[in-house]
DNA sequence: GACCGTCAAGTTACCGGTAACCACCGGGCA
DNA sequence: TGCCCGGTGGTTACCGGTAACTTGACGGTC
């Protein structure tokens, strides 16, 4: 008699109703060719009567494999990630692996639990969003074995597979093609500022000092980016520095939420002031103006790992390797 | 001799190394009082020594219960969304749980694909966006006897927990909102038009019809509603009826999309053309004119589920049940 | 001093699958 | 005729934990 009555049904309940042994009807599912036709089609009715229902489990535990891979993105309203994700989600899932879904909100920490927490799940792989982690995090990762991807920027030292771009240099880009219409009182702002900001902020002061120009117009905050905040910031700086002539926000939406405010004040974009924004969402092509962006490469990011990963998940062996996928400067209609 | 030689650190190990059976490691992890003190930490040693990673599957076939529950959403890349989640997320994650988002993309045969997988790694409860589920994933839902939260949209035939806000009335009163301002030729955009988009325009002809005028003036499309698809519906619909004095989008992207056109186009908004959206994302308080919008409690539904499923969790009856948590129609700037 | 209760740790069986190997059957072939 | 082989299906053991029950030591109580 059973200890617990899970009240779930059992391959062996399926084999009982059939007349065959267990692993036959885990065959007929798993290997359908080597079961004959005539019991593999009385086993398939019985599962369909039955409600049989496979506890993954149970298999994983058996086989050592769990057929499903993390994907951790830092935020859930973000369509940077939505779309690396559906990238990954097409590549892997046609391969029969199930990608589950962590959500990091930008923390290293959050990412640490999460990484811990996937392994136990037995993941197969770890897709990362950036190539910063805690200590704890790069150990649980070595000691697992597992292929693990590090996706966005880019590093001089992956510690497995790395597929992104360069953010200093496409923020170097942006702001040079502020210089090459002449633009020189360009302004950065900064929100979150998480790794990847800081290196598109980089970017935009070397490409300052690379020209003499000052790197003085700089306004950041550790808050999210949201179109209110871009408002509020450009306020900030005009009042700080009203001669501004040109202002570099680290993504979209803090450039979205400028230029409304440039509308509010009937402060002519390009004319009064030239905007750029990060990413190339959306949004940007459907403002008055057009705002000038990078445009990155996420659904390529997203389907090059899934090649890169099934690859792995193939056999392939560990070979740390950083891709650059590039990215496109646009000018918009904004500067 | 280990028959695969899968290299992770097991119970066993830790046992062996400290010189006990494998239920007392197994205890020191999960009822410490049960075990002497002095034992324990040397237990805890021996496990960050070896870096022991407990398997979730033994664990969850071993006790039937995975400490885990599915939320299911129809896209990363909407704030909607990750504000539930959120709320879910700490109400449940505090006591215990993983949550695993699955994406639906709006298909409900997606979601009904993603409930059996999770069915299968034998989550303790599911979250679903919506009210409309294919008969597979009823039958599913049935027989798997687990606890099921219906969100967003309200019906009266709950699977079980219901809680969300009824977009039914909810598109009515955004369009008595016009109509108290005095607009009468007033157009509603839809797009994607999933069932919570029919139901806010079926809110919005039946204020109309109401007050008997025309429901002519309408216009939708099946494809996923964007900035720029906002402002090319807003063409289209001012190309077919120019004398348009209002514009309901079923929300907020399209709304905004619709008013860079205006802007475009010079139309004053809300002297020319008054426009409303629904949600009450952030953008709608960055633009200028502030879009009129339904605010939907978001987070408040999404603590909500984590407080009814606690409680079913812990043992509740079941007791199919419709929480409505209400909306905010606000005004804005733009009507 | 016998008895009882409690605490700490161990024994045993089992969760629901899968790997690896085995057994049987019928047919083709030398 | 004897042998081998492929196609089918079964046997056995095991994956890594946990539930439930048991054991033994110790202390308190009457």
């Amino acid at each position: 008699m059973p200890r617990r009555s899970s009240g779930r049904v059992t391959l062996q309940h399926i084999a009982e109703r059939v007349g065959v042994t267990k692993i036959t009807v885990s065959r007929a599912l798993r290997e359908p060719h080597r079961v004959s036709a005539a019991l593999r089609l009385r086993i398939e009715s019985a599962i369909d009567e039955l409600g049989y229902i496979p506890n993954h489990s149970a298999g994983t535990l058996a086989s050592g494999r769990s057929h499903s891979v993390a994907l951790l993105i830092p935020s859930l309203s973000n369509s940077v990630f939505s779309e690396i994700q559906r990238g990954i989600q097409e590549g892997l899932g046609d391969a029969g692996y199930q990608v589950l879904i962590g959500h990091t909100g930008y923390s290293i920490l959050e990412e640490e639990r999460l990484i811990e927490t996937y392994l136990r799940y037995g993941v197969e792989a770890l897709v990362l969003p950036g190539t910063r982690h805690t200590d704890h995090a790069c150990r649980l990762l070595a000691r697992a074995r597992v292929p693990v991807v590090e996706t966005l920027e880019l590093t001089e030292t992956p510690l497995d597979i790395n597929v992104g771009l360069d953010q200093h240099e496409a923020g170097m880009a942006m702001t040079q093609a502020f210089l090459d219409r002449g633009y020189r009182r360009i302004g950065f702002l900064g929100a979150r500022m998480d790794y990847r900001a800081q290196l598109r902020m980089a970017g935009w002061e070397a490409a300052m000092r690379r020209t003499r120009l000052s790197t003085e117009r700089c306004l950041t905050t550790p808050h999210p980016s949201s179109y209110r905040l871009g408002g509020e910031m450009l306020g900030s700086m005009l009042e700080r520095w009203p001669d501004m002539e040109a202002v570099f926000c680290c993504n979209d939406d803090l450039a979205a939420g400028a230029l409304f405010e440039c509308q509010r004040r009937r402060l002519e974009v390009p004319g009064a002031l030239a905007l750029a924004g990060f990413n190339g969402l959306d949004i940007v092509e459907a403002t008055a103006p057009p705002l000038a962006t990078v445009v990155t490469p996420r659904r390529r990011i997203g389907d090059i790992i899934a090649v890169r990963l099934l690859a792995r998940l193939q056999g392939a062996p560990r070979q740390p390797t950083s891709e650059n996928l590039g990215f496109e400067v646009r000018v918009g209609g904004s500067l």
